[in-house]
RNA sequence: GGGCGCGUAGCUCAGUUGGCUAGAGCGCUGCCCUUACAAGGCAGAUGUCGGGGGUUCGAGUCCCUCCGCGCCCACCA
């Protein structure tokens, strides 16, 4: 009867609000109205800045990325309603050698970087998998990564678009574009001028397929069956017996090492022992980290089998004895020269010349035989298994050869623990993980890859008369012509055809490691040095979002980073997220093949669901995904959208004065303090919280209140007016805690009766609520919604009707709840259709409920 | 081996400085077309709070210990 309801405001509320069709259409609204442009006329006070995680490009986005890049976007449209000007930009992280495989594998090519430039080249329209991969220059190739990498980054985007994040896509950058190399190589230039960053030959994990040194973060333990061989040294007392699982790196040998403590071997150290087959006199050692357990007690080291061999090699301050080359296998060594003596410089030769050129492998199996031959392997080959480093995708063990590299100094510990302590973690225990890092740091950090899609080094190296590079003396770029490729600009003072001749330069054939580039991010978004005016209003950044397991990595560069650059940190709050496992507790991979497409969990369970599962994973905790919970996601955006018709279909009200009934007041008492609570977890980050008491509250409000002020709201005179007028002010309360979490179906309804959008309005306050409810005691609407339970529950059991009707309601309770209840007795009458509410006060607490007779 | 986290209903998870009979949702059972919502509503059943010990008037919560799971680090001759 729509003839008696009051003179609407209200406009555009649906027949039957749904939620098709509205990712769609605000996300074009919001892309038109610029919702969530950075106003960089801020002042630093007024900005909340974000330091996004670029996503690698090199895979393709799962749940998980979902899950933890809603987190970030919570905080964001939270801060940004409590009036902050976000800077909330995305980068793609398009640098690195993932990126490169990837795009290798898509195109069919490889890099041959002894090619000269082909400006014709074209991308293969086809690719033939089987086929030879075409070889093309490192111009040629990072020309095709900067054409194909765009593809990817259009596909991260729409899904981002389609979540709902409020980036602001003006502010976009790849870890690969002239913006990030030349921070890069500007960060690198200071680093080195002041001796911060360093060039010095050193054992490195190399991986001799793709021929690169590896970082750190990207390697992995592999199980491989391996094998102890007992090789019969000559010591000072007879045969000495020494275990090894690489017999082939014995050439290499340059000491053995026992435990200091060790009885067996305590009256040998400091003497000679004398290697098998090589006769090369070895230093008998004692070094903590060798165990008396293991083998014989005994150890070679070699430089290198593994990376203890290198920490013995340093500690031990022993020479170098490298035979493996490169590409994996054995160089050519003329025996008895400067550092290969022998007391049988024939002999050695001789078995030596039987391995070089050899791999890794077939050196084995032939110096096994040549030892076995000799006598020199004592008792069996011992088959063991033994976990092995592997780049994540490589397909062979990883070894250790020295090579020029780039290295940046790690500061002091304790100013590193300093900044560690001065950050605020979220949660708070995630701090320990970085502690427990820079404790255990050794070395400096490594950031060079001999990789060609990367950032290179802006550096060049003189050429002697005689050919030679001299690498100890860099020619560093002008900061002022960054960003530079060496191998494609001219150094200044010299003519491009010096290049690689006597007497000219050469380029520095390397990249960075991507964490030399990524641990500049906050510089690269905010415009360190190319824009002072953007980075004094965002730098250092509020937060930085990321995951756990990169804490040591990301999170511990850039804190370095900053450090030597800024004197301070680059974030104040650093936000940890967690990650999706599946139901057997696996971390989700791509790899794995257990990550299911988001892109089809979008389509089946809408943005706004997949928001409400992702914001239910606590700060820090991992998530099990659980499509479950997006239903129930949904089927709360859909409740909001019915619930929202219902309050608003008495007209939008507002005038606090009307809101006189102690109903309407009690809830919104009870509101005002969801708003504290909800408010406080927010300023915690601890999203989760939030939303479950905004959502607890409003499942409530839907079941409780609004069946109690229905009868009324429906009605006439001051009583209904004040319904409404609650109705209304408690709805746009109740949007704004959920705008975070749901923006689409809250923009919907806010669209109903108000201008702009709902996520630059303002966050609620309690002080409003509180005022607007009078300062009411919240007790008659929780009397109320016992009651009613009660008299539900009497239905539910008469297998009646809700709409049932009841005689009589005897209520015997305390005087306090008597009291409210007598307050609010009209609406619990009219809810419960109950003819007489009868009440007393009494110490037995009981609810009494008659129905009607139904004949 | 070290560090951190986790273990609460069949499932996914809350439970804040110790405090009434340990909660929510999903799932399950029953009922209800009720003028916001049947893609809904109402009601109901469901627990050795991983095990053991301790502190306390009182422990899911604090302490010790053990078990299981996960992540990071170390080791990997």
């Amino acid at each position: 009867m729509p003839s008696q309801l009051p003179c609407a405001l209200v406009t555009t509320i649906p027949e039957k609000p749904s939620l098709e069709g509205l990712e769609a259409k605000w996300r074009q609204q919001w892309d038109a109205d610029g919702t969530y442009r950075f106003d960089r006329t801020k002042t630093r006070a007024e900005v909340f800045s974000i330091d996004t995680p670029p996503p690698t490009v090199s895979g393709s986005l799962h749940p998980g990325h979902v899950f933890s890049y809603t987190h970030t976007d919570l905080i964001a449209r939270y801060q940004r309603m409590r009036g902050k000007e976000v800077f909330y930009p995305m980068g793609w992280d398009d640098n690195g050698l993932n990126v490169e495989r990837r795009v290798q594998l898509l195109t069919g090519t490889i890099v041959d970087p002894s090619l000269p430039y082909d400006p014709d080249f074209r991308r293969p329209e086809k690719v033939d998998k089987k086929a030879r991969a075409v070889a093309i220059s490192r111009p040629n190739f990072i020309e095709l990564c900067e054409e194909v990498v765009p593809e990817f980054e259009t596909a991260y985007h729409e899904l981002w678009a389609t979540v709902g994040l409020s980036v602001d896509w003006d502010h976009t950058y790849t870890t690969i574009g002239p913006k990030a190399v030349r921070t890069s190589q500007r960060g690198f230039l200071r680093l080195a001028g002041r001796d911060l960053a360093y060039r010095s030959e050193s054992p490195t994990l190399w991986d001799v397929d793709m021929r690169t040194s590896v970082a750190q973060a990207e390697l992995e333990d592999r199980e491989l069956p391996g094998a102890y061989h007992k090789l019969v040294f000559d010591g000072p007392d007879g045969p000495l017996l020494v275990d090894t699982t690489r017999p082939e790196l014995l050439p290499a040998c340059v000491a053995v090492v026992a435990h200091p403590d060790d009885p067996r071997y305590q009256p040998l150290f400091g003497q000679l022992a004398t290697t098998p087959l090589f006769g090369v006199p070895v230093p008998i050692l004692a070094h903590e980290l060798a165990d008396p357990e293991k083998g014989t007690g005994i150890a070679m080291i070699c430089t290198f089998g593994d990376t203890t061999d290198v920490t013995w090699w340093r500690e031990l301050s022993l020479p170098v004895r490298a035979v493996l080359q490169r590409d994996g296998r054995l160089r050519g060594v003329a025996w008895g020269e400067p550092g290969w003596e022998s007391n049988d410089t024939a002999g050695a030769q001789a078995a030596y010349d039987e391995l070089a050129g050899k791999t890794v492998k077939q050196a084995q199996s032939r110096i096994v035989e040549l030892l076995t031959e000799a006598g020199l392997i004592e008792g069996d080959i011992r088959p063991i298994t033994h976990s092995v480093k592997f780049w994540e995708n490589g397909s062979r063990p990883l070894e250790i050869v020295t090579s020029q590299q780039w290295f940046i100094r790690y500061p002091p510990k304790d100013e590193m623990l300093i900044r560690g302590s001065a950050l605020s973690w979220h949660p708070d225990f995630m701090r320990v993980r970085f502690e427990n890092w820079v404790n255990g740091l050794m070395g400096d950090w490594n950031i060079t890859r001999q990789r060609f899609f990367g950032v290179p080094f802006p550096v060049w190296y003189p050429i002697d008369a005689d050919g030679q590079p001299d690498f100890l003396s860099p020619i560093l770029a002008d900061e002022s012509d960054l960003p530079i490729d060496p191998t494609t600009a001219t150094p200044r003072d010299f003519e491009e055809s010096q290049r690689n001749q006597p007497g000219g330069f050469a380029a520095d054939p390397d990249v960075m490691d991507t964490w030399a580039t990524s641990s500049l991010s906050a510089q690269i978004v905010c415009g360190w040095e190319d824009d002072p005016d953007l980075f004094e209003r965002t730098f250092p950044m509020d937060m930085r979002p990321q995951a756990h397991e990169i804490i040591r990595t990301w999170l511990f560069s850039s804190v370095v980073r900053s450090h030597y650059e800024h004197d301070s940190l680059p974030w104040a709050n650093a936000a940890i997220s967690g990650f999706i496992v599946d139901p057997d507790r696996k971390k989700l991979s791509k790899s794995a093949g257990n990550a299911d497409d988001p892109t089809a969990l979008l389509e089946r369970h809408g943005a706004d669901a997949i928001r409400y599962w992702s914001a239910n994973g606590r700060p820090g905790m991992d998530m099990t995904l659980d499509e479950g919970q997006m239903k129930v996601g949904r089927r709360l955006a859909i409740k909001l959208l019915n619930a929202s018709k219902f309050a608003l279909s008495f007209g939008a009200r507002s005038g606090a004065s009307s809101i006189t009934e102690p109903l309407d007041q009690a809830m919104l008492t009870e509101l005002a303090d969801v708003v504290d609570e909800a408010t406080a977890a927010f300023d915690r980050f601890d999203y989760a919280r939030a939303l479950e008491r905004t959502e607890a509250h409003f499942w409530g409000f839907c079941d409780d209140y609004l069946e109690l002020v229905k009868t009324r709201a429906y009605g006439d005179g001051p009583q209904a007016e004040s319904a409404r007028v609650a109705l209304g002010t408690a709805l746009e309360a109740l949007l704004k805690l959920f705008a975070p979490f749901l923006p689409y179906a809250t923009e919907e309804v806010w669209s109903w009766w108000q201008t702009g959008s709902i996520h630059r309005s303002s966050w609620p306050t309690s002080a409003a609520l509180r005022s607007a409810g009078s300062d009411a005691d919240a007790l008659p609407l929780r009397v109320a919604a016992d009651i009613l339970t009660e008299i539900r529950r009497a239905k539910s059991e008469a297998k009646g009707s809700m709409r049932a009707e009841v005689e009589r309601v005897v209520v015997t309770d305390t005087a306090e709840r008597i009291a409210a209840l007598n307050a609010v007795a009209g609406d619990v009458a009219a809810a419960g259709v109950v003819a007489a509410l009868d009440t007393q006060i009494g110490d037995a607490a009981s609810v009494i409920v008659t129905l009607a007779s139904t004949d």
